[in-house]
DNA sequence: ATATGTTGTCGAAGCGCTTCGACAAGGTTT
DNA sequence: AAACCTTGTCGAAGCGCTTCGACAACATAT
């Protein structure tokens, strides 16, 4: 293992001159700084991790702290975590992954050994218990999501009533009048996950505006859960032209049911996704959908962070303005009789 | 931020005792350990990471690469991520997530800052370029997956040759003759992830044996793809009535599909999924699968890392053994006239 | 009784780095 | 020519912990 000092030696200069070409925290002349840099090229040296948090009392290194149930959004959450981690490295930092499991331990432990220096919450609830402990300490934090309070807090998030709104308007341009949203595992709401009440809220209000009738059915997702699922909305509102459907693994489900039952998409109902672009592109029929931006949520996540990490930049809440793409699975309501 | 000198004070002790408590590498007498423990919960205290890792040269900390790409099972890729994770956990290690986009730098970085103790490579190629790092380091680590030499390497993945035999036995056993398969997306292959050729081969040679023809097309997922691979797949054999899908984003489109041409499941034809058992579950028809356990996947890799982190254990290749679940998608051969 | 462990604790060194203050050498300003 | 900056470099302190050797205090073997 090189160390500093080896390659000070090496360079016929001081360890601390070393460490200011490294940081550049101080000026150095050009022939020093090369020669310096010969040196750690030549010795093949790197920082030990360790030694540089010590001394400097920062780590580098972002936690991110993931759900740990895998019952909604996964590949939403994995391409979250994945520019989250690609974000950080440009701004020279790592990414420590935390699950969910340790709850607000996870957030002690890593407060308070210096770890981490700051951290982003994923999946986080309306009133998570782990808000109390980020606003009781000084180290930055971000959050995925939106609590029900939010002072003191940095948050990014998907406008999910903006979301709702927009679907709504879109079903309503077209003249539907009759829409029933399928929405997240029951398990999802009990949880107060709160996107998922906010897009339904949004989509409410606006409906409601809109003279739009609105019935909300939560879906486990899964072949048998919605055909379960459609019957009874069906059964309710048999006049249901509309459908806004707001969890992935309920998608392709929905568009086979319909099909099966000679509901033409979109002649005789519209189908409205709230997902990642590339499950509407894929979809059996190519969906209309509010796209979830997973990329770019990792992206403000770490830019929020790193802007307080440097001292700029105070509490905010992003919210991500939704972007509807109108494709193949909606169009004007059929004609009533 | 509380230090060891602290608690020590506040104990009466040296700071050499608690660090002893804290470690158990030495006998400390009943009473000085409760004392100690008490200041610790009193004071709050949390062991320094920095100067844990700088005294001791070891950071507690596994490395995670993670593919970048998102073009295949994205799903088992963040349920392997969240297994390594917790378990990592429950043997007192944190992760830190790298994504492939570094490369070997990565490996360099972490090899050579002691930002980690060791690491775990996941979507392992053929002949990676990460390889020779790995074997020229003594940074313990684990590979996800199968290169093409596994000389000094430890490694964990599914049995793919013999996931794909298991498939053609099922099928043959069933009396079909001709089946097809429906592979990962092109580039897959292009990049040598073994698995996709491994399993290919397995199925091949297993089938040759049992006298069964197999038609082999990549597929890039999608209903479009879908529609032409399957339209060559019967343009060149019109008696295919075998499938095995390696592909999750290919299964519902298949389905899909096999339903519009009135060929019925299983009665017509039969598929076969290599697949998470979820996918298998929630599709639209109750898939036979062959399972690909994520979960015991990143336990085991975690547990052999640990080994050799604790210096027993060497170089390993574990291959899980694949199960095949029948479930609703497969059934005798039709009679052929 | 002496020699020989055991057990529990302490002090001190040192891990590899950052950073502060000092200061020589040279350049500017009066 | 004195007084003052600037620039580039160095030495030393210190970050908070682990770990080694030392050594009392007591127990056991001879």
């Amino acid at each position: 293992m090189v160390t500093l000092a080896e390659v000070a030696q090496h360079a016929g200069v001081s360890a601390s001159t070393v460490s200011y070409v490294l940081s550049g925290k101080r000026s150095i002349s050009v022939g020093t700084r090369q020669r310096v840099e010969q040196s750690i090229q030549q010795l093949g040296y790197h920082p030990n991790a360790g030694a540089r948090a010590l001394a400097s009392n920062r780590s580098n290194i972002i936690a991110l702290m993931v759900p740990l149930r895998t019952d909604m959004y996964v590949p939403v959450m994995m391409e979250i975590a994945i520019a989250v981690a690609t974000n950080a490295r440009t701004h020279g930092y790592d990414v420590l992954l935390l699950t969910g499991e340790e709850g607000p331990d996870a957030v002690r432990r890593v407060t308070g050994s210096g770890l981490a220096d700051a951290m982003i919450l994923m999946d986080v609830e309306l009133d998570d218990e782990r808000l109390p402990l980020l606003r009781g300490t000084d180290q930055p934090s971000v959050l995925i999501g939106l609590p029900a309070a939010t002072e003191g807090l940095t948050c990014v998030d998907l406008d999910f009533a903006a979301t709702g709104a927009l679907c709504a308007e879109h079903l309503a341009k077209l003249g539907h009048r009759d829409i029933a949203v399928i929405g997240e595992a029951p398990a999802v709401y009990e949880r107060h996950t709160g996107f998922a009440e906010r897009t339904l809220d949004g989509l409410r209000s606006r409906s409601r505006e809109l003279g739009v009738r609105v019935l909300h059915r939560p879906c486990e997702g899964g072949f048998d859960a919605m055909t379960v699922t459609l019957a009874r909305i069906f059964d309710e509102r048999p006049g249901t032209t509309g459908f806004v459907v707001q969890n992935e693994s309920a998608v392709e489900p929905l568009l086979a049911l319909l099909r099966q039952q000679g509901r033409a998409v979109p002649e005789d109902v519209s189908v409205i996704a709230v997902c990642p672009d590339q499950v509407a592109t894929q979809a059996s029929v190519r969906l209309t959908s509010v796209a979830i931006p997973a990329q770019e949520m990792g992206r403000r996540a770490v830019e929020l962070l790193i802007a307080k990490l440097d001292g700029h930049g105070g509490d905010e809440v992003a919210l991500l303005a939704p972007e509807l793409t109108v494709r193949a699975s909606t169009g004007p309501a059929p004609v009533t009789s």
